[in-house]
DNA sequence: GGGTTTGTTCAAATTGAATTGAACAATCCA
DNA sequence: TGGATTGTTCAATTCAATTTGAACAAACCC
């Protein structure tokens, strides 16, 4: 019944550990790292922004799982530093960014355009490959098949900047 | 020089090494293990449809692996049973669905919708237990957030159908 | 029935990615 | 300068997902 030692509180609620729950869910669909979505999962839910250390208590997790999971989704976009923090304030305090339009673009900008050219070069040279098989028949069945590569890719990309469009409401 | 002990071709050439190794980087950005980018990919290159032995043969993997591999690959419709396989013939024979909304389509059904519906499960729980905060404002902002998650979500509903339009040529 | 070939299942081993934690910077304050 | 606070880095550990392999089922043939 008595506070932690510390004046901190401690222990996630249960609507807390619904709402991380439901990140944690979340960001393995999309193959990131289950502290990524406690962390976000935890600013998301909290009224006030949340420091380093407050992450590290509320969550038990490490200092280096936070410190390592503040940078990645700081990459991504989905958490800022929030301003303002106070007169002499050194620590610095951080909140989600809640439009999905800015999730999404995040993550499609450091997680799903690096994939798809680092394809599109492999593609280009399979492609060389596939032009100097001798066997005219076997080419031709191959650069068949890496067309259509190509073209998935293309879809791809085609893909992309429609998803931003539509999810930005 | 002289061909393996049996009559069957082993040992990937250097064109089939790079794709399926195109194919393992692929089905990693989406979550799935290397050996279905393996089966897949030298299904993908291969004129002939190959049987599970094939695939064991030449990919070195287990044919748990293999098995487990086409099972998913089937329930995706990424694989499919080659018909008219020969006469007298007991063994089933393979071959890739190369058309992209078939795989795209598959993929949505098999791996996204279930995680999305149980997601707006989840969600619908969390909004009751939301409702029922006592200090009105951590209420609304709870709520908020809340309603912000149901957003994302009908967000990602409607999404899908329209990239399975647009994928579709 | 026995024997062979083809494929599945699942507990155990393996492997690779995430997490930890301790050492290390950097900044501030007295 | 020395000590306190905040945050980063990275080698070692831990953990979870994949893969293996051996036992099992099923279908076929003699």
């Amino acid at each position: 019944m008595t506070p932690p030692p510390d004046g901190a509180s401690n222990e996630l609620d249960p609507l807390e550990r619904q709402v991380v729950g439901i990140f944690v869910d979340g960001v393995r669909v999309l193959g990131l790292p289950r502290s990524i979505g406690e962390i976000y999962g935890l600013l998301f839910v909290s009224r006030a922004p949340l420091s380093l250390d407050d992450l590290v208590l509320r969550l038990k997790i490490s200092k280096g799982s936070a410190s390592q999971g503040l940078r990645l989704l700081k990459s991504l976009g989905a958490v800022r530093e929030a301003d303002g923090n106070g007169n002499g304030e050194r620590r610095t305090y951080y909140e989600p960014a809640v439009e999905l339009k800015r999730l999404v673009g995040g993550f499609i900008r450091e997680q799903v355009r690096p994939h798809l050219e680092s394809g599109k070069t492999k593609i280009r040279h399979l492609s060389e490959t596939a032009g100097a098989v001798e066997d005219p028949d076997q080419r031709k069945f191959l650069c068949d098949r890496v067309d259509r590569l190509e073209q998935w890719m293309r879809s791809g990309g085609r893909v992309l900047p429609l998803l931003q469009k539509i999810l930005g409401q």
